[in-house]
DNA sequence: ATCATTGTTATAGC
DNA sequence: CGCTATAACAATGA
């Protein structure tokens, strides 16, 4: 799951916020969750793929990774993630204006935290108001010998931008993903900072009305033919972090 | 049946 | 301390 539909999540539960949770269940072996019953959520936040409950004196992490998802029932008004539920619920929070259902998902519990929101830096999360692309731009630049596939995938720099993200945003530019940051000239880095933003959003639009699920926006990921020249796509691991590259190879260079 | 995947983290080893 | 490699997690569909 990627960082807009994490965002949109947040949106969705703020209704949550200042509610008593009057039930607990799931089955997540990281977390003993009978700590949350009875407990008032003060806050509900994202950052990048980060979705944050804060309570008063800890504060909950949760991650949906590659295959989480959710579902849950808010005032009336039913929401789901972007994937078919999975049979694994991990936790579950029931309150008394609906419920929110965690599936298959990473949880990291902040013990003596009262105010986890001021630990992380919201100028790197793409989705935020506050998000600073000339800080990108200066921290990308920083590693002129990394490969702008890893560096549009760094959670330090672009928080919440997933791997179709950054395959379209390289195909947009026609850029190899095996380029390194000090082989791309300064405007087409600058256009790749703002694209990786824009795109986030584009995917949050696309999501709402739901054109996401079909793909039917990818130029690139997960396509067999380029849309463009006609060419073969060539799917390949790159970088670092070894994930999945779609690319044309007589378009990007 | 095996393998890849919208992703990250823990751990070991150097 | 920092980097890298690997496993681990978890379900589904190709």
């Amino acid at each position: 799951m990627e960082g807009p539909t994490v965002y949109t999540i947040k949106q969705e539960l703020q209704p949550f916020v200042g509610k008593k949770i009057n039930n607990v269940s799931g089955y997540s072996k990281a977390i003993d969750n009978q700590i949350f019953l009875n407990q008032r959520i003060k806050d509900i936040f994202s950052w990048g793929k980060h979705l944050v409950f804060q309570f008063d004196d800890f504060a909950l992490r949760v991650h949906f990774m590659l295959l989480g998802t959710y579902e849950s029932e808010v005032e009336g008004k039913k929401f789901s993630g972007d994937y078919p539920k999975t049979p694994y619920l991990t936790l579950k929070f029931d309150f008394d204006n609906g419920h929110m259902d965690m599936y298959s998902s990473a949880l990291k519990l902040h013990p003596d935290t009262k105010d986890l929101k001021s630990t992380y830096d919201f100028t790197v999360d793409v989705m935020s108001e506050q998000y600073d692309e000339e800080a990108a731009f200066k921290l990308m630049q920083k590693k002129p010998e990394a490969e702008i596939s890893d560096i549009l995938l760094d959670q330090k720099i672009f928080s919440g931008v997933g791997n179709k993200i950054r395959n379209e945003v390289l195909f947009m530019n026609k850029i190899l993903p095996t380029r390194k940051i000090k082989d791309i000239d300064l405007k087409t880095l600058r256009q790749l900072v703002k694209d990786n933003h824009a795109l986030s959003w584009q995917f949050y639009e696309w999501r709402k009305v739901g054109e996401l699920n079909n793909g039917q926006h990818w130029k690139i990921y997960r396509k067999k033919v380029c849309s463009v020249c006609g060419g073969k796509i060539t799917h390949a691991y790159t970088g670092k972090t070894k994930r999945s590259s779609y690319f044309c190879t007589t378009c990007q260079k």
